[in-house]
DNA sequence: CCTATATTACTGACCGGTCAGTTATATATA
DNA sequence: TATATATAACTGACCGGTCAGTAATATAGG
């Protein structure tokens, strides 16, 4: 096995990607402010300066990870939505899981953590999660409330007034995962969570016996 | 108006004091690693040697804070529990009010979001708060739903599955208004969110009508 | 096909600014 | 006056961002 003669190799195309991905990791592992630009371009296996080719500034590789980790999650889940029939129980069942699926478990279910975390500090960037992610997330659930509600599935309610509510025990679940499970403070495992979950949301939506 | 004739005052016993309430009125605007010891002793009114005449370091002053802004808090969520009789509706109902007048509008209410944002690069603090504070806190609910199953007027449910997602809507909450709330994303107006939470999940977890 | 020359992706040392923590000095109070 | 308390100038490490130079690749001419 001889040791590789070249010190480098020209990858232009990969690198954006590799370095995106490597600052994911490291932004949600230390937050924005305390990540440096040195270790993820040594993650990304190329050096400081190579990182200022592809992006002109730490908050911009910022804002890049951001965009290249939720618009395709984004455009899945809406798939999801439209391709689902069913009840809406089933529907909404069928999403959380779904999601868990994906954001619980990838890296991508740390830019919530990260986004709370440095909303203050960087106002324009939660301004963009708040457009591009939150409005279009809370409609999709608005959409699955409604159509219980119409079908008299549901009891009659302001969609808009119980997104929040609804889907905070998933945002917490996933904040929690980024930030006490990896200092070894536990939560109830995540299969009893989801069904205790599933269970109490869909037990206060659904329609009272009249 | 003379000029004041004395630079500064000996104040041995007020100055901790003001100085971790200084901390955390920054920490929780700006987080920890972005908060400069210079700001906080300059709104303390006092300079930064003086800072470290009662705190031995940065995060001495890091924990300082959440002792002192949470152990009185904790405290008087047990006197309430204790003191407060009726329905178990009732007594969640008072208990979940009552703690958004004091965290909810406090000063206090930064310390979650402080706490998760820091959480994975100040590991002992966060073990510090989730054996303080949170199994306290859980405690104190875990004990209002088995009061609940026990009258009946709750269905039978395993209360430790429950507590984290029943809570979650309101650590959310503010935790939403120390982040985004403060880049004009906001949510759902407080009584509404309230009224509703309260609605949603005591319909989720009263007994089912037999 | 070979090699000289041009191109450009990449490197790593460096700079200016920042900030936690220290220390020499000054002042208030007993 | 003695000394506890407070100040502010200072230090040294660190980090985002820059840039002169280097090495890998592309290509043109023989």
């Amino acid at each position: 096995m001889p040791a590789p003669k070249t010190r480098w190799k020209r990858r232009k195309e990969a690198r954006p990607q590799e370095l995106t991905a490597a600052a994911l990791e490291l932004f949600v592992e230390r937050g924005f402010a305390a990540t440096r630009l040195d270790e993820i371009a040594a993650r990304a296996g190329v050096s400081k300066g190579t990182l200022y080719l592809y992006f002109e500034s730490k908050e911009d590789l910022f804002k890049a990870v951001i965009r290249e980790g939720l618009l395709p999650l984004l455009a899945e889940g809406e798939e999801l939505m439209a391709s689902m029939p069913g009840s809406a129980s089933e529907l909404f069942r069928a999403i959380v899981l779904r999601w868990w699926e994906i954001v619980g478990e990838g890296p991508i279910g740390g830019i919530p953590k990260l986004i709370f975390a440095e909303a203050r500090n960087f106002p324009e960037i939660a301004r963009f999660y708040a457009d591009e992610v939150i409005e279009r997330g809370k409609r999709l659930f608005v959409a699955v409330f409604q159509r219980g509600i119409d079908s008299g599935e549901f009891r009659p309610f302001d969609p808009q007034a119980l997104v929040h509510i609804v889907i905070s025990p998933l945002i917490m679940r996933v904040i929690w995962k980024h930030s006490l499970d990896c200092c070894g403070v536990t939560n109830v495992p995540i299969d009893a969570y989801l069904r205790e979950y599933l269970d109490l949301t869909l037990r206060g939506l659904r329609r009272d016996p009249a």
